[in-house]
DNA sequence: CAGGTCATGTAAAGCGTTACATGATTTT
DNA sequence: AAAATCATGTAACGCTTTACATGACCTG
């Protein structure tokens, strides 16, 4: 009956708190959901089209001058849609897909000091994560939805925890490399 | 050069850690890196056509009486290109897709009662995960392999967070559904 | 006037899952 | 004899990214 898609879902989302242009889904959805929920400009264009066929939001064009823009807004039934999705208590999608963890695995397959090598390489890029997870925190805590600031602290409690638990693997590998 | 596709690496790992046919593959990941890196037959069967076709794994049919079966190693090249992706410090892949973050992110869009059912539920599953990772523990302490251990603690330290801020979050919202 | 941002879109390719199809062997 | 497990594979479909293409508007 729904039909709709994973993305079709979170452009429900973000027309629903306000954001209106295929291009404001996307710088939006950059700053936040990203970092558990990415897509790109490829699938936000046609999914668009696709949710106004379904009747679930409604494009207007507006263009600012000469460039050309198309204001979407959600109509009832789309918020119908939305709030049947978020009321769904069935179990989501929960999809990791981390090659850093991979790698330690196989790791045996290489010597130490390589792997510790992956682990801080690893480790570097969830810092720069976690960075910038933290300068969301103000935004999230101030702002007037409470799901974004939800959702970031369940983000920056996962990210610190494979922060520090690289540094944990990488004191493990380089103390006992003696024996 | 490499040409390597995520699953050809897995592959070729699995094949170095002496799992040899699809089938022992496909089990061996369901057992382990299911939990960070799941494939399918469909992608196992097909890569390892393309990865003798590049030289880098051989098969040989070996049927057990009638039952058709092809055992497949790896060959110093494949060796080589493992070394090579395993030496490679570069960042890798990390996706995250997480519909229980995304609909806590859309919160706002539904009750609290809603919410504390979606945590829920997304709480359970994890629980299910850590179980599972939980039995897994033994097994990789004692096996001959270091990395599935390393791994593992990895995955353990990310869910059992997980279960822990999604109990965090249920009791904020129940406390102040007050105000 | 150059560089950045706003804005929209398509095409091709790659990646991956699901469902289906088949059949032998082993365990209960 | 049924059920579980071993074993291999394909086809269709869907999702997603990447790269490309276009052009207007704004800021320094």
């Amino acid at each position: 009956m729904t039909g709709l898609t994973p993305t079709g879902r979170v452009i429900l989302g973000m027309l629903a708190y306000g954001r209106n242009t295929g291009y404001e889904i996307k710088q939006y959805l950059d700053k936040t959901t990203r970092h558990f929920w990415a897509i790109s400009y490829g699938q936000i264009y046609p999914e668009l089209k696709r949710l106004e066929d379904q009747g679930l939001v409604v494009g207007r064009s507006d263009p600012a001058g000469a460039r050309a823009r198309t204001v979407f807004e959600i109509t009832d039934a789309g918020r119908v849609a939305l709030e049947n999705w978020l009321g769904d208590t069935g179990e989501g999608i929960w999809e990791l897909r981390c090659e850093a963890m991979l790698k330690l695995f196989f790791s045996d397959e290489t010597d130490t000091e390589t792997t510790v090598a992956q682990l801080r390489t690893f480790r570097t890029q969830q810092e720069r994560k976690l960075e910038a997870l933290r300068q969301l925190e103000p935004w999230a805590r101030e702002g007037s939805h409470r799901g974004p600031y939800l959702s970031l602290q369940l983000g920056l409690a996962i990210t610190t925890t494979i922060v520090n638990q690289c540094q944990e693997l990488e004191r493990q590998l380089t103390e006992d490399g003696s024996d």
